[in-house]
This record gives C-alpha cells, sequence and structure tokens, in this order.
DNA sequence: AACGCTATTTCAGATAATGGAACAATAGCC
DNA sequence: GGCTATTGTTCCATTATCTGAAATAGCGTT
C-alpha cells in the first residue's frame, strides 16, 4: 500500500472537514506530521489544483469539483432519477432526496428543494447514518436480515437527539413496520425540528439500494399528510424502478 | 514535490476519462507503468474509496463524489446562484447554466435544465474552451486587456466544428461585441446542432469571473428571442450581484 | 491440457520520502 | 523600532518506501 497516496488523502479529508480554517503548521499539529512533509504534500496538491491556498488557509480545490461530478458519469443513476425528482417536486411542492447504500451508511445524492425548503444541515456527498433518518430505515428495510444484523452489530446507534432510536430491538421494530407499511417516517432523531418520510428504492437490476424521501418541519406530518406523501413516494420509486 | 501523489491522481485522472474501460494491465500500459506499481496504487486507492473496481475494470470511487460535493462549501457560489437560476429556469422555459473562470478555461459550475432539455454533452466540472463558447467569450470580456492578450497567447484556438473562431482577431472583435452589447452569442462553434447566448458574471466583491448563459438549438435564437432572453440573462447577472 | 491473458506476491536494489536544523518572512507586542 | 513568537521554506543526510523483474496464481478460450 502507498503510505504517501495514503497521507495525502488523509490530508485532503481533513481539510474537507474544516476548509478554511487550517494552516499549514495548524495542519501539521493535528495529523502528527513533520512540517516539511506536510510542505511537500500541500505543494503537490495545490499544483494538482486538488487544494487551493487563499492567505495560508487551506481548502479543497476545483479539481476535485471536476471529479467529483464524474463518478456517477457510467451508471448514470443519479442523471436518470433527477428528472422524476424535479416533477414531484414541483408538483406537491416538497423537498425530495435520494440517497444511495454505501459503506454501511446512506450516501446523499441527489435533492431538489422545494420553495418552503427548510434547510437540511446535511449536503450532498454527506454520509447519513442508517440508525435515524428514515431513508436508513427504508435502506435496510430491503436488505436480507443477516445483512441487517451484521450491520447493526458494526454500526454504533450513536444519539443526535433526544428522539434518536438506539436500541437495536426497537429499530427492528421501525424495520418490520417498514416492511408492513412500505414506508418509514422519521421525527428529529438527526436533527431537532427536521422530519422526514422515505421508501426504499431497490434495482434489482442493477444492484442499487437506496431510497427517496421528502423532509420538512415535524408538524407537518399529520396523519393524512403521510398518507398521501408516502402513497407519491411509492408510486414514485416504482416508477423509476421500471426504467432500469 | 510529492511523486506518488502526483503519480496517484495521474491515474485517477486518466480512469476519469476512460471509466469502465480499463483493466490494471491496460492502465500500466497506457500510462507506462509497471505492472507492480500500478497494482500497488489501485489497491490503495480502492481502499479510500477513491478509485472502485468493478469486473476488472476502473471507476472513479463514491469518496470523490463527497469530496467534489464539498469544494463550494465555503464561498457557496453556486449554491447561493442555484435558486436564482430556477427561478428563471422554470419561468422561460429554458435550460440556464453557469460557469466560472479557472485554469484558462471556463469550469461548468451548474445547471437548471428546461422541459425542451436539448442535451449538451458536457457536464458539470468539465472545462469548456473560452474561444469558441459564447461563455468564454463572456468572460474574456471581462478581464483586463492585458490578461486576454496573455490567455490569448496561451490557449489553443481548436477548431471543434466548421464554425469555430479560429483567428485571435476575429476572436476580438467578437469580445468588443461583447463589450458593447452586454452578451455574447455563439452559434455550432463548439457542437454541431448546439447555440448558446451568455452575459459576463463579474463579481468584484469576491473577485469571481464567470458567465451565465441559455442554451439551445441555434434556430431558436431568432433577432427578436436574442434580444429577450439576452435582456433577461443582464437583469439576472445584475441581480445576483446585489447579493454578494 | 495448453495457451494467452490478467492479477498478485516476493524480494533485492534504487529512489524518493522523511525530519532535524537552519533560515526567511510575518505578525504581534512592549 | 527592536524583540519575540509563529509560520513558511530550503537543505541535506539517513532511512524507509517505492520500484520493477521475475515467479506464481487464477481464469477463460480454443
Amino acid at each position: 500500500m502507498s503510505n504517501s497516496v495514503k497521507k495525502a488523502f488523509e490530508i485532503i479529508k481533513f481539510i474537507s472537514n474544516n476548509q478554511g480554517r487550517l494552516s499549514l503548521s495548524e495542519l501539521g499539529r493535528q495529523l502528527n506530521m513533520n512540517k516539511t512533509t506536510m510542505f511537500r504534500y500541500l505543494e503537490t496538491l495545490e499544483v494538482l489544483n486538488i487544494l487551493e491556498r487563499r492567505d495560508s488557509n487551506w481548502y479543497l480545490g476545483i479539481e476535485l469539483f471536476s471529479l467529483g461530478h464524474k463518478v456517477d458519469a457510467n451508471s448514470r443513476i443519479v442523471e436518470k432519477i433527477h428528472p422524476w425528482l424535479v416533477e414531484i417536486s414541483e408538483r406537491l411542492n416538497e423537498t425530495v432526496n435520494l440517497v444511495g447504500m454505501y459503506d454501511n451508511s446512506a450516501l446523499y445524492l441527489d435533492k431538489v428543494e422545494s420553495n418552503r425548503a427548510l434547510q437540511m444541515r446535511s449536503q450532498l456527498g454527506d454520509h447519513l447514518p442508517l440508525h435515524c433518518t428514515s431513508l436508513g430505515k427504508a435502506i435496510l428495510s430491503c436488505l436480507p436480515l443477516v445483512e441487517v444484523d451484521n450491520i447493526l452489530s458494526i454500526i454504533e446507534l450513536k444519539p443526535y437527539t433526544s428522539h434518536t432510536v438506539t436500541s437495536i430491538d426497537e429499530l427492528k421494530q421501525q424495520i418490520d413496520f417498514v416492511n408492513i407499511n412500505g414506508y418509514s417516517l422519521e421525527k428529529e432523531e438527526l436533527e431537532p425540528g427536521l422530519s422526514c418520510i422515505a421508501v426504499p428504492l431497490y434495482i434489482q437490476t442493477i444492484d442499487f439500494y437506496g431510497g427517496l424521501s421528502f423532509s420538512g418541519s415535524p408538524d407537518r406530518f399529520t396523519e393524512e399528510k403521510v398518507r398521501e406523501l408516502s402513497g407519491e413516494l411509492k408510486k414514485l420509486a416504482a416508477g423509476i424502478i421500471t426504467m432500469f
């Protein structure tokens, strides 16, 4: 394994979580690397436009933007699904989200915002936890049981708010609920004031495990609204699947 | 300069342009690297989720997707401008594009597609040439003259179609046109069947040089339509600037 | 079963990464 | 202004790491 490549990405990743707040020396200290070594990594990455320096602070560079937007270029999952999200978001005036399962978390792949757009703190490319998001529970519901048990034994049921489910049993009950009713409802388990309703999106032909959701403030999701929105999401998922 | 980091990104970049078509051995051959060396780079990058292998073919990995979407996280230029693009795209039913100047080319930053969406071949993150796109000419128009001369001496006026401008004099005349009229019109200089109308977007406060455009098939851009759309784009640019 | 291809592992030698030290450039402070 | 503290950059010898030839393993095809 190439040591220096690993270190370079360690630096990149660290900067991605602390953009604009780190100097060369600061990076060296926080990542336990020699100043000289750090200097050379940063120098190299700057030349490659992978990183960018603005008055002694480091940022992700433009080359990462370009590469990041070519990731889906083959399977074109996001690209194919996007128009469906636009249609439903406009018709119902709801914010709609798409995630895919990667690495025991729900990777936030796409969103189309409504006018009323309550801002979610997370952004595309973020990894959402499986246990405390409706999308996560929706994904878990379409995985084989053995797989679910395996994942639950690996991930930590970290409490993000006072509403977060932290017991495996309760979580399994919620997954059962999704299997029976076809949708998942989560209220303020990840962020106070934020609620989501989701359905699984399992595209067998391309081995894609994911989910679709509407997000909004919890008080908007009345019983009747939930019935309506879950129905819409189910139809959406069904429609999308026919495309693949 | 860190040699191995440079090589790693050489590999990544090469794969980004040939996703799904390259095996380990093939990569070694095309990039003149020893098979063993290539093996170790790929192995490392795979572990880091920077690259992904599916039946002996290499793809960009999910980690690049995540990093790529965090690039704009600070200045939030794209994020701030996006709602404006949505509004105008819906109101006029046009496809609207945003680019920024990076590295002597126009980096394709954002787009919102209309229903009639004529597909452009390029995608977000691509570098568009300055000389044969309305967006490029719009950007050139807001740069200092010395800078323009410098850029024109560096870039190659590559002919993409039979309509591409390849003479510096003619290009300078077109830039003058933008300065006088405030917009730029290009017909099939980059891709047959594709035309664009653009205006410069220069945001002084954050030192941003870019442009906004509508794209569509050339026959749609009648004289009257051009007048209407260029007016809309100018108003859009003016509105956006007030935000910064 | 033998061939052609790709992917891995091994290992010794060559090279490139490392970090201490010294130097330069800034900024803050009395 | 001069002193101190901090950051960024260059130099260089040492050593760890990367390199590539060769051997091995795996897989599909004829």
